[in-house]
DNA sequence: TATGAATGAGTATTCATTCAT
DNA sequence: GATGAATGAATACTCATTCAT
């Protein structure tokens, strides 16, 4: 999904642009160990080897293996921050906007970082970064949050609990962490595009009126 | 359930019934513990203290740290299945029985093991504990897509794919065990009610009248 | 000097009792091994290997490497301070009791805390600690100026700066950590001798009197 | 000797002179340094971000991290190498030149290498500079036992473990190093002063008159 | 049944040292 | 001369697990 594996093998290019390239490589390394093998399960050793790299060389570029973590977190967190500014000037309606957002999300949560933004938990954090982290979610949440009223305000969306509705969402995108694998036979977009059908429509018939006064 | 804090303390009842209430002590105490503080950050130690007991006591219950998450595991997967098993005979159409899993599923989440349940991963156990939890894990998954398809075939649900709108569902409602905190201003009832309105109904204005009152 | 190299081999006894004289076993390889070869330079195997004892069992002793530099100081500081009750009701006059001091003193200084609690330094521990040293190592000090006063005061001492004499004296004695090994030729009581004969009696002849108007 | 802070920043002179400054430089912030924090305390990093230099460049100017506590230690002994000649030349007594020798010996252990020069211990060091600082420290030592056998023979002192009060005496003045810090209200020379008071009168009053006025 | 004691295996982190540039 | 980059070796500390009592 993302290229550069080693950059200790491709020798070209400046020195700051050879350090910046191989702390990403460090960070991407670490996101694909921790996605696989989880972030307690994976020792510093680990990501050395893949890297073909001894441990101390890692601190080099990173001074904690906490702030490795925190470090993949933001990496993931960055596109979903993109994902939203793009979502916010992507549509007339509130709907179609907040539909632009899950289609970005999905994307995001599919990436290699993906499993480090949504699991990344307070617990293996210390309380400063756990902190931090838990403000940064919410962010995000506060953005889904704020794209759902701008639909019920202008009738694009109808729901009773915003909150809930966020939640629900939210959740449903973050899950697909859980059993998302590159191999899969969907893609990120049709995921997304299957997710919208639902979330949109609802399970609940459309046509016509809905099915019948008790409508469960 | 929530309740049997330390049996140790609590003499009376014959030899047999002794060791299962001890042992239930233990693994409600472990799935709090880990809950909390997440399975690697809890030791042993922890959740001994947390009984008044020592360490190797533990080992009489459980043979193993691992072992004590699978029991948590099973413990609230338990609780899933009796969801199932009710709901699948609780209404007529096929969403009617859906919405019914919602709820008991949301009770299920909520209860002191969502927590291992849902977060128990296959890269914290050994590859056979791995592959046994995912399949029970997939039954449960398979079960929301059977309500799902009955619904379909009883025109009482509309979606286009069973097999993502289970994935969506389950995400929202596995998700809850991140932000749910016992302290929390809703309870799970109110929570599934509120699930099940923008599941149910979609985001989307219905056409006509929106299926006023309670949807469920 | 002192006896029970290891405990582990010597059976006997109750539980607490054991528990204790392990312990102290700990403590004490711990000190000789600081003295041999600094606390910097002794690993915490030195010390296990030297117990015959593996790394982990120390921790059920000791809960710190600082620690355990901790308990030696106090174990010899505990000498000295015995030493200062004693040496205060030992004589009549202040050189009297300051004579008596230096003897048990030179004593503590060779045992095998003597080294640490000497040249435990701030720098080694934390701060918390280090200041409890500080406090501690200044008790000391008060002692032998609270002597020397008493010493002027009823005129068996005459020295200008009593702070000045402390740290002299003081220095002098605990510089024997440095240079003295128990294969030494001389006794911690021999050592005191003399030096009580020089603190007490000067470089200066003293037959007669004063050697000259200009002392020097 | 304090001044010369960084000579990275001070371009001008000639070569060899250059590598001089700059090695002076190294040692003299290595000895401050282990002064401050002790010498397993210090990295090699401290000195050189001290110096403004990263880290390899030290290696320019000495080959080892123990060859710089050596360097500093030699660097301190000279001052007292030079104190002893001095010394040897300075009175006509014995006692005389002892004295002459405690001022000068006070003020080395109170410059910036005292520390180094006083606590550099074995232990710190190869085995083979071990030996090596051994021989030069027993060296003054010897010329300690010199002077109080001069001043023996000389009538002007009376003791009788000559080795004994060379040992006291070394031992008072190196031990300024553990207390001694530069905002001291007391200088160098003062302190030697109080101590030349101590150990050429003694404690005990002296018979007739002591001899009054400035006894140095 | 319960516990005190002990241990093996593992892991993050530090640091002096080297070397190509 | 100076530095960025890399590494080998070491070390404190943790924890699940075992076992004699």
């Amino acid at each position: 999904m993302t290229r550069p594996s080693s950059p200790w093998r491709v020798p070209p290019g400046d020195r700051a642009r050879q350090h910046e390239l191989k702390r990403d490589a460090v960070i991407l390394t670490a996101a694909r160990a921790f996605r696989e093998r989880g972030y307690h399960n994976t020792s510093l050793d680990d990501i050395a080897a893949a890297l073909h790299v001894t441990k101390p060389t890692l601190y080099y570029y990173v001074s904690n293996k906490e702030q490795m973590l925190f470090a993949c977190f933001e990496e993931g967190l960055a596109r979903l921050t993109v994902a939203c500014d793009e979502a916010r000037a992507a549509g007339a309606s509130g709907r179609e906007r907040l539909v632009a957002l899950v289609h970005r999300y999905a994307l995001a949560i599919t990436s290699d970082f993906g499993w480090c933004m949504v699991r990344a938990e307070d617990q293996d954090l210390s309380p400063a970064m756990g902190a931090r982290i838990k403000a940064l979610k919410s962010g995000i949440d506060q953005e889904i949050r704020a794209l759902i009223r701008a639909g019920i305000a202008d009738g694009s969306i109808a729901v009773r609990d915003p909150k809930m509705a966020a939640f629900a969402l939210a959740g449903a995108l973050n899950w697909i962490s859980h059993w998302y694998r590159d191999d899969a036979s969907l893609s990120a977009g049709a995921i997304a595009e299957r997710f919208v059908d639902l979330f949109v429509n609802g399970l609940a018939p459309r046509t016509r009126q809905a099915p019948s006064g008790k409508s469960t």
